[in-house]
RNA sequence: GGACGCGUAGCUCAGCUGGAUAGAGCAACUGCCUUCUAAGCAGUAGGUCAGAGGUUCGAAUCCUCUCGCGUUCACCA
């Protein structure tokens, strides 16, 4: 069309560069009509018109496809297109002959893509914050291969450096416990919680008192390895109790010990990426408090970090961030495409570093993007929870499922940004109203369910035929967005934002109630019609497609529907 | 002091990556259960999108600056 218009007009302009900023779309405002293009807007710069006299222009060019039923010049200058009422009426049936198809789009063409989450330390059981985190990159997860990537799962395990030592003393004093010996309170710097008593009753049963004659050092191993499945036991436990089930679980002390590192350090010295230096002091600190040491160096800064980072302590051991890089490069290698990393609020600063890493290492080919997850803040009836980890006192996740549920978790926490901080009031997130979106979003599927009780008629039994009846301007309204379902998830796909799909539901619930009660008032509105079989009929179809979709999205949400409330 | 994020109705938040009159829920006020589930619906009221500039046909959205809040800042992990 773009070039049948050229040249009726005599005029050049770069299709390309045009075709990038043309929308084609619904309109927000329904009013508007179905379809809607700022066509005109683009093209008046270069015939030097106003958009609304372009517009007039363009009208009879668009007015000859097929299935356009109005054309109209509206504001200034848009060109809104009304669809024919038959072109919704196949959509309905286009969408009952393909439940499973209907809705698929091939973002991923079956690229790979690896995400890690949670990786929470091994030293106890995940809490309130670590929830987060796993929901959202779960959702994340189900919702990429649900268009069509290849997803990797995965999860870090630190069982390395200094936290990994505190863990084993600790265990061991659990053990002397054990052992009926009076252990009085936990040192500070000790980690206090009480499921380390686990650990030490699996060592008692492993090994008797047969650890208490030999030196710690010959003991280490043995002590770790068993704190170590103990507690990933609980994590794991956690974790499907979440619906949370990883591909991958990959161990920093197995990264340390392979090759990795010394194929990180020759990667980044063929790219001339590594130099011994000493840092400067970051800007603001008070310069007596520096001490300058000599370190191996990355230069981050080269892909804009804000100063390079040390990959050997002046002591010559790794780095955290060095292994990071090698396990990173670990990734890469087995990916062969885009890493995402979610991480909580507290790793901000880590960013950029580790960005630098990912580019360097994969030669520019891919990259990584880091969600970062905002603070929770427990609430019980608007009142902040106290904790303190100090004392072990702190909300585990494993309290929040058993309090609230795993359905509810996992909507609360995807109803919102993920940079946005949350408040979860264990008061609220359990109440049954409109102010919690998780059962207004089951409820409406339950209602769903209801129609079809009522109507004495299975879902799969319906006949799918005619459609000409569905003709209210509701009707047409709910068809119109549950086409817009694909679009929802292709958008919040691309752009790594799974509470699109929640907010989706949401509204699309939202119809849904509103159709329904609209029967309350005027029966003729009622979904079941006693004497008309074939209007009753269509109707189903499309309650049938509501259903059908609330599952689809709570299927990316890992949560479940409910047939009755 | 630097980095990153946030600032939208009294409160909690969306806002489709630049579109038309900025939207939901809660709280307030009005209505609707003999009816396919009222855990719901319809309606009223509530806004200088923190502030100031800039980019353009057009800005809550992009850029710059200012203010406020949050997280974070060397060999920890």
């Amino acid at each position: 069309m773009l070039s049948q218009f050229k040249s009726d007009n005599n005029i050049e302009f770069d299709e390309n560069e045009l075709l990038r900023k043309l929308t084609l779309e619904p309109p927000k405002n329904l009013d508007h009509g179905d379809m809607s293009t700022n066509i005109s807007m683009l093209l008046s710069k270069y015939l030097k018109l106003k958009p609304i006299d372009v517009a007039n222009k363009l009208l009879h060019y668009i007015d000859k496809f097929p299935g356009v039923d109005e054309v109209k010049v509206a504001g200034p200058g848009f060109i809104n297109i009304k669809l024919t009422m038959s072109t919704w009426n196949t959509c309905i049936q286009k969408i009952l002959l393909n439940e499973e198809k209907w809705d698929k789009i091939n973002l991923g063409e079956g690229k790979k893509i690896n995400i890690e989450y949670i990786s929470a330390n091994p030293t106890g059981p995940l809490h309130a914050g670590h929830a987060r985190g796993a929901v959202f990159g779960d959702a994340l997860a189900s919702l990429l291969k649900e268009v069509g990537y290849k997803v990797t799962k995965e999860y870090y395990i630190n069982d390395a450096g200094s936290q990994i030592d505190k863990l084993v003393d600790s265990a061991l004093l659990r053990y002397d416990e054990c052992l009926g010996q009076n252990i009085k309170e936990i040192p500070q710097g000790l980690y206090p919680g009480e499921y380390l008593k686990d650990v030490g009753l699996e060592l008692v049963n492993k090994y008797g008192k047969n650890l208490k004659t030999k030196d710690k050092a010959d003991i280490f191993e043995i002590v770790r390895q068993v704190s170590l499945d103990v507690i990933m036991k609980i994590i794991r436990n956690d974790l499907f109790r979440l619906g949370i089930d990883m591909d991958v679980y990959t161990s920093e002390k197995k990264i340390i010990s392979g090759n990795l590192l010394n194929e990180t350090l020759s990667i980044l010295e063929k790219k001339d990426l590594i130099y011994k230096g000493v840092l400067d002091a970051p800007k603001g600190m008070n310069p007596d408090n520096w001490e300058k040491r000599e370190q191996l160096l990355f230069k981050s800064t080269n892909y804009g970090d804000d100063t390079d980072r040390a990959l050997k302590k002046s002591d010559g051991t790794w780095t955290y961030f060095a292994t990071d890089m090698a396990y990173h490069l670990d990734k890469i290698n087995r990916t062969k495409g885009n890493l995402i990393n979610v991480l909580g609020a507290d790793h901000i600063g880590y960013i950029s570093r580790i960005n630098a890493a990912v580019r360097a290492l994969s030669n520019d080919n891919f990259s990584i993007d880091t969600k970062i997850c905002s603070l929770v803040n427990l609430l019980e009836d608007g009142k902040p929870i106290k904790m303190s980890k100090r004392s072990g006192n702190f909300v585990t996740l494993s309290d929040i499922i058993d309090s609230v549920g795993r359905d509810v978790i996992r909507f609360i926490m995807l109803t919102r940004r993920n940079d946005q901080s949350l408040d979860f009031d264990f008061k609220k997130v359990t109440e049954k109203s409109k102010d919690n979106p998780v059962f207004y979003v089951q409820y409406a599927h339950a209602r769903c369910n209801s129609i079809f009780k009522s109507a004495k008629i299975k879902e799969q039994d319906l006949s799918i035929e005619d459609f000409s009846f569905l003709n209210t301007k509701e009707e047409i309204e709910l068809i119109k967005f549950i086409s817009l379902w694909p679009r929802s998830m292709e958008l919040a796909a691309k752009n790594h934002e799974p509470h699109r799909i929640c907010y989706y539901l949401i509204e699309l619930s939202s119809l849904f109630h509103s159709l329904w009660n609209r029967g309350k008032d005027d029966k003729s509105s009622k979904f079941i019609i006693e004497n008309d079989k074939k209007l009753t009929n269509s109707r189903l179809c499309l309650v049938k497609a509501v259903a059908l979709t609330i599952r689809k999205g709570l299927k990316i949400l890992s949560i479940n529907p409910v047939f009755e409330m």
